[in-house]
This record gives C-alpha cells, structure tokens and sequence, in this order.
DNA sequence: GCTAGCGTGTTACTTGCGGTAACTTCAGTC
DNA sequence: GACTGAAGTTACCGCAAGTAACACGCTAGC
C-alpha cells in the first residue's frame, strides 16, 4: 500500500504549511494587518502561487492564521473560566486574561479583529471574505455553552446563554478595543469595571441629584 | 463682496455633494460594501476624478456616507433614551430601537460595521483606513456621556462611565450581528435577554445542579 | 539506464482596484 | 470677445489578488 507514503507526503506537506504560517505571522507582526501576498511569500523565501496552492486563497491563509491564534487564545480563556474561585473572580480573570492577550500582542489582536486596516498605501484587506470577525463569534459561542452548563438559568435557557455569550464577548471586545487605543486607565481598573456592569451595578446606580435620572 | 457668490457655489456645492452620496447611497445598498469607486461614479451618471474632488478618497466618501446613517440612527437612540420611563424600560426600548434598526437595513448596517466584506469578486475593503468601525466608537461616546450625566455612580464616575459605554454598545452590536445572522429568537426576547443580563441576572444565577458552578 | 509521473518551484501574465495628471468644455465676468 | 475657474473627461500609474504555463528534482516502473 502507498499509505506510509502518503503519510510521508502528508507529514511533509503539513511541516511546510507550519512553515509558511510562521513566516506569514512574522510579516503580520510586523507589517500590520496590511501584509501582502507577495510580502509573505518573500519572508518564507519561496513566491505567490505556493502560497495559494497551500490555502486556497488569501481568506484561506487568514483563515489558518486566525485558528492558530484563536486557538490558543480560547485555551487560556477557557483555564481562567474553569479555576476554582468564586464565579465573580473568574469572571474577572477571564477579562483580565482577554485584555493582556490583546496588551501584550496588539499586532496580533489588529489582524485578527481588524483584518481589513492596510497599514501601506492600500488598503486591500486581508479579510476571510466570509462570516465577520470569526474570532468573536467562536469565544462568543464558547462562552455561552460554558454559561448553559454551569448556570441554572431556568426556562429558555439556551437562548438566554447564547445571547449572554455573544453579549458578553462583544462588551469585552469593544471595550478592550477602545482601551487598546486610549489607554485610558489602568488594566485591573477596566477589569473591574467591566466586572461591575455586569453585576448590575447600571441597574442599582442612583439618579444624579438635579438630573431627569435614567 | 464676493459672499453672495461664493454662498451660490457653495450651495450649489453641497447640492452636488448630497446627490453624489445619494448615488453613492444608492449602489452600496444594492452591492453592498464592497462597491468601487467606479461604480459609484457611474450610478450618479459622472466618473471617478469627481467623486475624489468631493471626498479626497474612498474614505472620505466612506466618512460621508457613515456620518449620515449615524446621525440618523443615534438621533432616534437618543430619543429612545430620553423618553420619559423608567430606566429599564428606557434602556429595553433604546436596544429595541437599534436592533429595528440593523433589522430594516441590513445593507446599510453591514457597510457601517463590516466596510470591508466586499461583494463582488475582489474584497476591496471600504474601510475609512484610520479608527475601527467609527460608528461604534461614536455610540460608545455618546452613551458614556449621557450616563454621566443621569447616573451618580460615586468616584471615578467619569472612567467608569466610559467603560460602561463602550461596553454596553459593544454587546448591543455583538448580540445583535448574531442574531442578524442565526435569527435564533424573536427581537423582543432579545432585547429582553440583554436586558436581563444589564439587570445583573448573571451575577444573581444560581449554580447548576450537580455541575462545578460558575 | 531511461522515461513517466508528480510535487515543488518559478516567471510572466491578467484583471481590477484606488488614485492622479493632463486635457477639454462651458458658465459667468471685465 | 478674451479671461478665469469650476466641472468633467480620457488615459494613465502603481499595486494587489489570483492564475497559466513552463522548469527542476525525485521516486517508480520497465
């Protein structure tokens, strides 16, 4: 049988593949979302069309790229939702756990949020060409199994998970986002107050005294 | 004094400029976000180098065309949030009246939010090139700001706030992209659900029976 | 040993975009 | 009637995605 040679082949195909996806994260991290084809392509020292028998097309290679990332993202999102503690500090780990990811590597986040940004004079994008922004849609629907299977949400359970997941994500996302770009206060701080909306504290708050209240 | 005819040309200016982002309106809701410079300048019956002394380039014309679904759906936001209510009824209709939105037209919402999609063949982005998704940046502000205002949310009022803003349009358009794309409920559970989750129905869940809790 | 395949790589091309330079035309002014 | 300046045109550049067609190297069968 030719199996072992088409493991051979395999084997070969795939380290190549690990190879030309390092080579594309390095350009990514360091030209920006921007990255061209041709760019990628040079930094593995090799041109354009292995690229595209490789993944297809650009959404392909942005595709694999993307999974790379969003995979390991989604493993320390899952530890820090999974410690033992009390749910408001791992609500508050699994934050801080996001918004030091997106600190520690905004290039990273940039092309994985932002693909369609251009850092050249062009602004092709470096878009899937498919779902928007597959990564958020992914930990939103982490999120909302771990919430189905941990909380006792009562009828319409499902629904309500799934809803909260992908709230909850985007309230993480677009304010880490807008932190990343204004740094505006300290992480633990955002950590926090992200942690206190979502404790009802905007439910609770009084009225501001001479105001029409809210 | 030469006013009134430099008045006349710019009249006459904004005339032309209001009915080139009308064409312009007019191809985007029909190909959606990826349209191209040409095919803009073609539906208002001109051809490109116009459209570029208009807008200077395609994000000026992105710019353009934003600020005038913005304007127009924060202005009903805010009317949806200043109704004379309670504030949960207030925020319920305030989420209501952006996912109507996004639900009447979706074209438009989809240009807002994801410029860079691109329908036809090629995934030319219609991104402005500068901030990420302006248009929530601005909700995110304006929310923040009102919030100040009405709520006395003790120190660091001001901080807070803005997270809250950010975070609370960052689910609203999170949520609301999914159910755009799955349907999965009706707008009204939706809105609901959200609202459940602003209430600090997350914090208050109890623990499912027999799993690790949450 | 020689040739048939197949995977890896190349060069060179097409298409389609954003953006611009240089020319033309036409309204109103002295 | 010549002059100015805005509106509009054609024709082009640069650059990116994506592709076709050709060239090398390896293993397999005769």
């Amino acid at each position: 049988m030719d199996t072992t040679q088409r493991t051979e082949q395999q084997r070969s195909a795939d380290r190549r593949r690990r190879e030309l996806l390092e080579a594309a994260d390095r350009v990514v991290l360091r030209d920006g979302p921007g990255a061209s084809m041709n760019a990628i392509a040079a930094e593995a020292g090799i041109t354009k069309p292995i690229l595209y028998r490789h993944f297809g097309d650009k959404g392909g290679l942005y595709a694999a790229l993307a999974k790379r990332h969003t995979d390991a993202l989604l493993e320390s999102l899952r530890a820090a939702l999974d410690a033992p503690a009390e749910r408001r500090e791992r609500v508050e780990a699994t934050l801080d756990t996001y918004l030091a990811a997106i600190e520690a590597r905004p290039q990273v986040y940039r092309f994985l949020m932002h693909p369609a940004e251009g850092g050249s004079q062009n602004d092709q994008g470096f878009d899937t060409g498919r779902h928007s922004i597959p990564v958020l849609r992914r930990m939103g629907e982490e999120l909302a199994v771990f919430i189905e299977e941990r909380l006792d949400l009562g009828p319409g359970s499902h629904q309500l998970a799934r809803v909260w997941g992908h709230g909850i994500v985007g309230m993480m996302h677009a304010a880490g986002d807008w932190w990343l770009g204004e740094r505006p206060c300290t992480r633990a701080e955002l950590v926090r107050s992200l942690a206190d909306l979502l404790w009802g504290r905007l439910a609770a708050a009084g009225d501001r005294v001479g105001g029409p209240g809210f």
